[in-house]
DNA sequence: AGGGCGAGCCAC
DNA sequence: AAACGTGGCTCGCCCT
C-alpha cells in the first residue's frame, strides 16, 4: 500500500501543514522515538495524517534550545492540544508521555484504537491488541512493523522509515471508523470515551512519578535484613532438629524458600502438614509447633527483603529521583489498572513502609479513597432498602447491618456478630461460600450456613440481585457494569466447577468494574481540575487517589479532590451518599 | 541460559 | 461436594 506524505523540517512546513491538518474532524497521530522512557531519549518523528495524506514532522532540526521552547512548532502544539479535532493513536498514553514531556503539551480530544479494542474485545483472551493484529482484525490490512525498532536516532532517515512512519499514523482514521461502528453497534461508547479521557491524566501521572525517600526505605530495609538473617537462621536449626547427622557434620541446610525441603523437613519432624503450606492453612499449627510459627514469620521477612527490597529502588529515575511506574489502563478485564515496575499498588498497608513514600520539602500529599465503594455499588444495583437504609444512617456500616441481621439493637451489638457482618459483607461480593466463610470466621459449617441464610433473609433484594446476576451470566455469558464495560465470559457448561467459577467472576466484575469506572471518571474530572494548579497526579490504587501539592495549596487541593470524585462517584451511585475519607500529610502513612 | 509455571504473598 | 474476585513480584523447579 502507497502512503501519500510530506516530510516537514522547517517553520514554513509547519506552519503550512498544520494550517492544512487543522480543518480536519479526524487525525491520526503517532510519533517516533529513539528510546522507550521519554526520560531516556528523544522524539524524532511525529506524524499527523488525515488517512490520504501524512504530514511528518521531522523534530531534529527543531531541537535547537529544546522543542517544548521552540516558537516554530507553536502551530503543532496548538493542533495537537486542540479539541476541535480527534486524534487518533494506537496507545495514546507512550505518545502522550512523550509529547507532554519534550513538546510541552497535552493531547486534546484522544481516541485511542488500542484501548477500543480491548473495551471491545471484553476480556477475550486470545485477542491481540498490537496495531498490526488490531489494523488486520478491523480492516484487513496487513501492516509492516520491522521499520519499528530501526534506529531513529540517524541523522538521516532512510526512504522506507519515512514510509512507516507515515503509514503508521494513516491507518488510523479508516481504523477508527470500523471501531466507532463497532463500539456503537456493542453499545460500547460510554466505556469507551471513559477511557479516552483518562489516558492524559495516567501519561501524566507517570511523568509525574511518585517521591520516595531512599534513605529511609534503605534504613527500613536494613533492620528488616538483619530480623531475615536471625529468623533465618532460627527455622534452619528448628527445621534441622530431625535429622541426625546435624550434629556431627553441623546443621544440614535446607533452601527455606523451596516449598519441597521445607514440606519435607517438617514431615521430618512428624508434623501434619496440610495440601498446601499458604499461611492460612499453617496458621492453626503455629500454636503447638513452634516451628511453624518461625516458617510463617520467615515468609514475612522474606518477602519484606524480596519484594520490597533494593530491588524496588532501581526503578528510581536519576533525573527526577523518583518513581515512574506502568500503569495498565485496562490491566484487568474488569476495568481496573494494573501497575509494574515498580507495583505501586502493592506496596504494604505497614507505616514502616509507607511513610517513605514522602512529599518533598514544600509539598503535601493529599489521600483520600473511597469509603466501601462496592458495597455502595451493591447497595446501588441491588436496590435493597435495608442495605440502602444502612449507608444513609451514616452510622458504622457494618455494626448496623450487624444489628439488622441478628435483630439486636445497634448498640448491643457484639464484637463477634460486627465481625461475622463485616466479613459477610466483603464476602458476598466476591461471591463466597458458607465453607470459606465458616473458614474465616471459625464458624461450623452448619452455623456459617445459618449466618449466611439470616443475612440473605434479612438483604431479600440483595440476595436476589446476586442470584439474577449469576443466572445472567449463565444465560448471556455476559456482564456488564454501570459504564456498559463488557465481559464475555466463556466456560464448559459441563464443568460445574468452571460454570461456578463463572458465576462469582460474572457476579463480581460488574461490581469491581463499576468501581474502576468510578474512579476513571473521578481522574478525568480531577486532571481539568488542577490543570493549571501546583497539583499533581502521582498515584493510583483502585479506589485511592494521591495527589502532590505545593503545601500552601493542600486544603484547595483536597477540596478539589474530594469534589471530583464525590461527583464521579454520583454519577453511577444515586441510592446511597458516596463517601470520601480524605486526609493532607508528608508521607502515605496514617 | 532462559522461558513457563506454580506456590506463596502483597495490594484493593 | 463444595473452596472468594482482580492484579504483580520473587522464588524454585522443570523444561528446552
Amino acid at each position: 500500500m502507497e502512503t501519500y506524505f510530506e516530510l516537514v523540517r522547517d517553520a514554513d512546513g509547519v506552519r503550512v501543514a498544520c494550517e492544512e491538518l487543522s480543518r480536519e474532524p479526524f487525525l491520526g497521530l503517532d510519533t517516533e522515538t529513539t528510546e522507550l522512557d521519554p526520560y531516556k531519549g528523544d522524539i524524532r518523528l511525529v506524524q499527523l495524517s488525515n488517512g490520504r495524506k501524512s504530514f511528518v514532522f521531522d523534530m531534529l532540526p527543531f531541537r535547537n534550545g529544546g522543542l517544548k521552547e521552540n516558537a516554530d512548532l507553536t502551530p503543532l502544539r496548538d493542533l495537537i492540544g486542540s479539541d476541535a479535532q480527534t486524534k487518533i493513536l494506537h496507545n495514546a498514553k507512550f505518545d502522550a508521555k512523550w509529547i507532554g514531556h519534550h513538546l510541552g503539551c497535552e493531547i486534546g480530544n484522544v481516541f485511542d484504537t488500542y484501548l477500543a479494542s480491548q473495551v471491545i474485545a471484553a476480556g477475550e483472551r486470545d485477542r491481540r491488541h498490537g496495531l498490526a493484529d488490531v489494523a488486520q482484525f478491523f480492516t484487513g490490512t496487513t501492516l509492516d512493523k520491522t521499520e519499528q525498532v530501526s534506529d531513529w536516532n540517524a541523522p538521516e532517515l532512510s526512504a522506507s522509515q519515512i514510509e512507516y512512519a507515515a503509514r503508521d499514523a494513516a491507518v488510523l482514521p479508516p481504523l477508527r471508523e470500523q471501531m466507532a461502528d463497532r463500539l456503537k453497534n456493542d453499545e460500547l461508547e460510554r466505556v469507551a470515551q471513559l477511557e479516552f479521557e483518562c489516558v492524559v491524566p495516567i501519561a501524566q501521572m507517570e511523568l509525574n512519578g511518585f517521591a520516595v525517600d531512599q534513605p529511609l526505605w534503605r534504613e527500613r530495609l536494613g533492620k528488616v535484613k538483619t530480623e531475615q538473617a536471625k529468623t533465618a537462621d532460627q527455622l534452619q536449626d528448628l527445621l534441622s532438629a530431625g535429622v541426625s547427622q546435624a550434629s556431627l557434620f553441623g546443621r544440614a541446610e535446607i533452601n527455606l524458600d523451596s516449598q519441597q525441603q521445607v514440606v519435607d523437613a517438617l514431615l521430618n519432624l512428624g508434623i501434619p502438614v496440610p495440601e498446601t503450606t499458604r499461611a492460612w492453612q499453617l496458621q492453626p499449627l503455629a500454636e503447638e509447633y513452634p516451628v511453624v510459627a518461625k516458617l510463617l514469620e520467615y515468609r514475612g521477612v522474606q518477602k519484606a527483603v524480596t519484594s520490597f527490597g533494593e530491588n524496588f529502588l532501581e526503578f528510581v529515575e536519576p533525573k527526577t529521583g523518583r518513581l515512574h511506574a506502568d500503569f495498565r489502563q485496562i490491566g484487568a478485564p474488569t476495568g481496573r489498572f494494573s501497575c509494574s515496575e515498580p507495583n505501586l499498588q502493592q506496596v504494604p498497608h505497614d507505616n514502616e513502609y509507607r511513610k517513605c513514600f514522602r512529599a518533598p520539602d514544600g509539598r503535601k500529599l493529599v489521600i483520600a479513597d473511597y469509603s466501601q465503594i462496592e458495597l455502595r455499588i451493591l447497595a446501588e444495583f441491588s436496590g435493597d432498602e435495608k442495605f440502602i437504609e444502612a449507608f444513609i444512617s451514616g452510622a458504622d456500616f457494618h455494626k448496623i447491618t450487624a444489628a439488622q441481621v441478628f435483630s439486636v439493637k445497634p448498640d448491643d451489638v457484639t464484637d463477634e456478630q460486627r465481625s461475622f457482618a463485616k466479613r459477610l459483607n466483603f464476602g458476598i461480593v466476591y461471591g463466597v461460600g458458607a465453607s470459606r466463610f465458616g473458614m474465616m470466621t471459625g464458624l461450623s459449617q452448619n452455623d456459617a450456613e445459618s449466618t449466611m441464610r439470616r443475612y440473605f433473609s434479612t438483604y431479600r433484594k440483595l440476595d436476589a440481585y446476586l442470584r439474577d446476576s449469576a443466572t445472567r451470566v449463565t444465560s448471556e455469558r455476559t456482564a456488564r457494569t454501570a459504564s456498559g464495560r463488557m465481559l464475555k465470559l466463556s466456560f464448559d457448561e459441563t464443568d460445574r466447577q468452571a460454570v461456578g467459577s463463572a458465576r462469582r467472576y460474572g457476579v463480581n466484575m460488574p461490581i469491581q468494574g463499576t468501581s474502576a469506572d468510578i474512579l476513571k471518571l473521578a481522574l478525568r474530572r480531577l486532571h481539568d481540575a488542577i490543570r493549571y494548579t501546583s497539583a499533581r497526579l502521582v498515584n493510583i490504587v483502585h479506589d485511592e487517589i494521591i495527589i502532590e501539592c505545593d503545601a500552601v495549596d493542600c486544603d484547595e487541593t483536597a477540596f478539589t479532590l474530594g469534589k471530583a470524585m464525590s461527583e464521579a462517584g454520583s454519577e453511577f451511585i444515586r441510592s446511597v451518599p458516596v463517601k470520601i475519607d480524605a486526609r493532607i500529610s508528608d508521607s502515605w502513612a496514617k
